[in-house]
DNA sequence: GGGCCCATGTAATTAGTTACATGATTAT
DNA sequence: ATAATCATGTAACTAATTACATGGGCCC
């Protein structure tokens, strides 16, 4: 499942223009997708190319003119083979939790700056944007509901384990104090949440 | 950050061979980064020619010959340098999500297969990886209890989620028999935790 | 005047996956 | 005998990112 397949099942719903098929995915997709210009171009040139979109090119008063393409027939039906056929994926990359990984080998300081860090953007995520999804709720499809519920729990599930496990964290990274095993073993009591 | 950091990374614990590295990758970054052999052997490779590990051939009884990596001083050093300097992401992909906010073009059967390949998957990297990781607690460092729990704590996060959506959402994928509104605002209200 | 939004696109680069190639030993 | 584990590597390919290139309109 690449870029094509992602512009393919939005434009399933509405015509769109490359430029607003990118809003959407980054209004919607956000927290589980994401794909800039350089892939959605050509990705729309391709799909046009094998005949699963159509494109028109629409002119507009104090604006550039923009191409809006159309979900084809052959589209849907492809869009529907591809998300039977492909079994889906589910990756997680961080790079965040890499550095976690050797904080014994980083200044406490690091540590503490990329904790807080990756907590503010998970905070934004939830805040903002996931919350500007809430606004519409009423006109979203089920699945488009349980991926914005799936957001919403991992994001509230990572910030409450951030923000229990910072202050003993951080503690532990200390060598200057030594750290008392109680509470260390505390440490990995409040791990098991 | 890529496959030549994580390497390095390993490599500042324990020298290794890019066999052992990829087993290192696979039973304890599994949930949050992974590597095959055909980005670890040409990241050592490359890791050598700029100075930051050495290697030695060592011959083994009744096995083949491995070329055991060791980290330099400057190995090191660059190792924190990059750890410290690029701002570290943490990207999600899901084809599932998109799969699941397109489940509405698809059969339910479908839909309810992919939810149940996903739990399954997720519980045995909780119940099967994760746990063997608890086995050794002690010896680890606490950036390494730091990442295991991050990942218990969302591999858990999402489980609760899929059992408490199943059902309602795939009934609300049957366009067979109608929906009792009250019954879909009690969807709404079960999404909020 | 500066910066942002609208709007489209290409080229170079990066990075990683997949498949291929080899081969001994060990366990079932 | 057959599969799995140990062990290393390359080549072709896929996919996406980043940077570049252009240009009008709108808001402060």
């Amino acid at each position: 499942m690449d870029v094509k397949t992602l512009c393919l099942g939005v434009l399933a719903t509405e015509d769109r223009s490359g430029y607003e098929i990118k809003k959407t995915l980054e209004e919607r997709f956000r927290h589980f997708f994401r794909a800039g210009y350089g892939s959605i171009y050509p990705a729309l040139k391709e799909l046009e190319r094998s005949g699963l979109v159509v494109c028109e090119a629409v002119e507009q008063q104090r604006r550039p003119a923009k191409k809006v393409y159309r979900i084809t027939d052959a589209g849907r039906r492809t869009l529907e083979e591809v998300l039977v056929a492909e079994d889906p994926r589910h990756v997680v990359r961080s790079e965040f939790l890499v550095l976690m990984y050797f904080a014994h080998l980083l200044p406490a300081e690091r540590v503490t700056q990329v904790i807080d860090a990756m907590t503010a953007e998970f905070d934004r995520i939830l805040n903002a944007d996931l919350e500007a999804l809430e606004q519409v709720y009423d006109t979203l499809t089920p699945g488009q509901r349980f991926a914005l519920g799936y957001g919403r729990t991992m994001l509230t599930a990572a910030l409450g384990y951030l923000h229990r496990q910072r202050g003993g964290f951080l503690r532990e990274l200390q060598p200057t104090e030594a750290v008392d095993p109680e509470l260390r073993n505390g440490g990995l009591a409040a791990a098991g949440d």
